[in-house]
DNA sequence: TTAGGGTTAG
């Protein structure tokens, strides 16, 4: 056997940091006092803090540190280094300040670690202190050190030193260009970062994958996609497609710009994937709105072995969050359980939002409950899960409990918007108006189209479709889609034909190929007895060739989906369904359901209207449902359209004759029928 | 012993 003299030892202490084994780190610990006395050669004993630190074995770390009699600032920067890493920035900066009491001075490694610290905890005021100490020993002008000194105010939101620090940097390199470029795009300014990247062009830079992505951030960030499918084709030329990380960058690129066929395109041609690229093509249609072809995605990722990360596993429930899938979104809570990410804040924000978004409020307020940590954006998803359930009470005492107190939350944009529409689905109207008016005031967050959007549903919704009406022209910002089918929605709702008319006339400008709206006005014309204006209406949708979607609604029993369309008798258990359908029925009209044949399409006889209702898929699939599911087990039922009013109430009462809990996701939100009662006060 | 990026939640 060899012997083991230090320079073998310190080999021997870097390949355990290698295979990242804190186990046998420790057993090469052992090893070298074993063969070694105390003190240990000052340059292995930083070997040893180097390893422990980066390994996240803090206290070893430390220990190692102060039996070194002879500590150096590459001791303790081996110590603060690994601190950053592991993201324990408090520490770093902490064990930076102890290295000074020691009259240690910081040198060009030091600096760059002492200052991501203060970038990544946002405390600009220490990250000045540092910056001040760099300054006074020069070692400011060390292209490292002016970097990270740049990066920090820039993150912390410095704009004015930064520039300054950027100006008059002695050496700039591609990582100060890089960081430049990305810090403009976080500051809500790719036009700087476009312009900077063609500077840097000019003064004979050479970019690499990371410049590349910074560029295609900017892009997408403003919408450029033009300019990021040039960038596409310099990529290529410069031989960079071959590039993971710049690839990656172009299925996000794309995903965000609306062109998921692009990001396809991209991902279906590379010959390398990691598990970013995976999870760049899942969120790419998830931000498409392409929820099951996210989840086919992440099915096929399963099938190759990629390991699930944070990331996916957030983005993928997410999308089971769009389908109301809560079968598939219970299975990746699990899986997030299996993979030991449930802790990470963004997971179980998702896991929250996943739950409240597929009605199931309890495991919502279970996970919002359990989470180690939650930040804003857990609040907001637990508001918004009972906003669409209806429970603006409970909305509300969250909202008044995250701003308030030990929590002490600043709300943000989407908070009001899930605050506002819970006051609006719980027909609050004065609570309402109240906060819309306010929120400027107290929380500084100016109205924006989505609030007004609110107030136009809670104004509506209880009846005051004029004042409604009359909110909307005095609106500063141009009225949109959500604005203009709000108002409709309410006209169909308080049957207000004239008022419709005008609505629907602004929806067909604006979003001219949807064929629910021109349902919506037609029913309304329908509903009042106006048979003429209705024809017209679906007659000029043939006339520009519109067709109203196949409604169809689904049901998940046992793993399996069953799918059924109106009418639909091809179901392998028809006669049992229709059996129940006529069972029902009849205990329904015994209970003075009255059918409301508004909702038939057609200008038909009244016998023929119920029979038009009565037959339409949600009704087929709770039927199949009550005669599958055991009793107790709440009945999930999707609709890929908006439910009818007639199957609304029809379910209603059902839920009290059964009495099971059934809910209903359509297309505009979510349904819950209990003893009687829907969780949404009313409906058209 | 050191700096920049890519995928995530409303």
């Amino acid at each position: 056997m060899t012997s083991l003299t230090p320079n073998s030892l310190a080999a021997l202490v870097e390949s355990a940091l290698s295979t990242r084994s804190s186990l046998l780190g420790r057993a090469v610990h052992a090893q070298i006092i074993k063969t070694l006395n105390n003190p240990l050669p000052s340059f292995l004993s930083n070997y040893l803090v180097n390893m422990y630190s980066k390994l996240d074995l803090p206290s070893s770390a430390q220990l190692v540190l102060s039996l070194n009699p002879s500590r150096s600032v590459v001791t303790w920067t081996a110590l603060i280094a690994g601190s950053v890493q592991n993201g324990r920035f408090a520490s770093a900066l902490l064990q930076f300040s102890n290295m000074l009491r020691e009259c240690i001075q910081p040198n060009d490694f030091t600096f760059p670690c002492a200052f991501k610290a203060s970038a990544s905890l946002r405390m600009p005021a220490i990250g000045k202190q540092v910056h001040a100490l760099a300054v006074k020993d020069g070692q400011i002008r060390d292209v490292f050190v002016g970097c990270s000194a740049f990066d920090m105010y820039s993150k912390t939101g410095l704009r004015d030193e930064a520039r300054i620090l950027f100006d008059e940097m002695p050496e700039k390199n591609i990582v100060t260009w890089n960081a430049y470029m990305s810090n403009a795009v976080l500051d809500g300014q790719p036009r700087n970062a476009v312009n900077a990247f063609i500077e840097f062009l000019r003064v004979g830079g050479e970019p690499d994958s990371i410049t590349f992505c910074a560029f295609l951030n900017a892009c997408s960030d403003a919408l450029y996609l033009e300019t990021g499918r040039q960038l596409h084709g310099f990529i290529i030329r410069r031989g960079f497609l071959a590039d993971v990380s710049a690839s990656n960058g172009l299925i996000d690129f794309y995903g965000k710009c609306r062109d998921v066929g692009s990001s396809e395109m991209v991902f279906d041609r590379m010959c390398q994937r990691n598990d970013v690229t995976w999870c760049s093509m899942v969120t790419a249609h998830v931000q498409n709105y392409e929820e099951e072809k996210a989840c086919m995605v992440f099915l096929q990722a399963r099938e190759e072995g990629v390991e699930p990360t944070d990331y996916m596993i957030s983005t993928v429930l997410s999308a089971c969050a769009g389908l109301s899938g809560l079968e598939l979104g219970r299975s990746v809570h699990a899986l997030a359980v299996k993979a030991c990410v449930e802790g990470n804040v963004f997971v179980g924000s998702a896991i929250v939002d996943m739950y409240g978004k597929c009605g199931s409020i309890h495991d919502a307020e279970q996970a919002f409950y359990e989470m180690p940590q939650r930040n804003l954006i857990t609040w907001n998803a637990m508001i918004g899960g009972y906003a669409h359930q209806g429970h603006a009470d409970m909305a509300l005492a969250f909202f008044q409990d995250m701003t308030s107190g030990s929590n002490d939350l600043v709300p943000n944009y989407v908070t009001l918007v899930c605050v506002l529409s819970a006051c609006s689905r719980a027909g609050a109207v004065e609570m309402g108006l109240e906060i819309f008016e306010s929120m400027g005031a107290i929380f500084g967050i100016e109205p924006g189209v989505e609030h007004y959007a609110c107030i136009v549903d809670l104004l509506g919704r209880s009846g005051m479709v004029e004042r409604a009406y009359e909110f909307i022209k005095k609106m500063p910002i141009p009225p949109t889609i959500a604005i203009w089918g709000a108002l409709l929605g309410s006209c169909r709702m308080y049957g207000k034909p004239e008022l419709g008319k005008i609505a629907a006339d602004n929806l067909f400008e604006l979003d001219p190929k949807d064929s629910g709206n021109h349902v919506v006005l037609s029913n309304l014309f329908a509903a009042a007895g106006m048979w003429e204006e209705a024809t017209l209406v679906r007659k000029e949708m043939k006339n520009v060739g519109i067709k109203k979607g196949v409604g169809c609604s689904w049901i998940s029993v046992k793993n399996a989906v069953h799918v059924f369309q109106a009418k639909d008798t091809s179901h392998e258990r028809n006669s049992e369904i229709q059996a129940m359908l006529y069972k029902l029925r009849k205990e329904m009209k015994e209970a003075g359901y009255v059918p409301d044949t508004d909702f038939a399409l057609y200008d038909l006889e009244e016998e023929e209207k119920i029979s038009e209702v009565w037959y339409h898929s949600e009704k087929i699939a709770l039927a199949y449902g009550l005669i599958t599911i055991p009793p107790g087990v709440p009945i999930r039922i999707t609709k890929n359209l908006r439910i009818c009013g007639d199957c609304h109430s029809a379910i209603k009462f059902i839920s009290g004759i059964v009495g099971r809990e059934i809910t209903v996701r359509d297309n505009n939100r979510f349904h819950r029928f209990r003893d009687g009662q829907c969780s949404c006060r009313d409906y058209w």
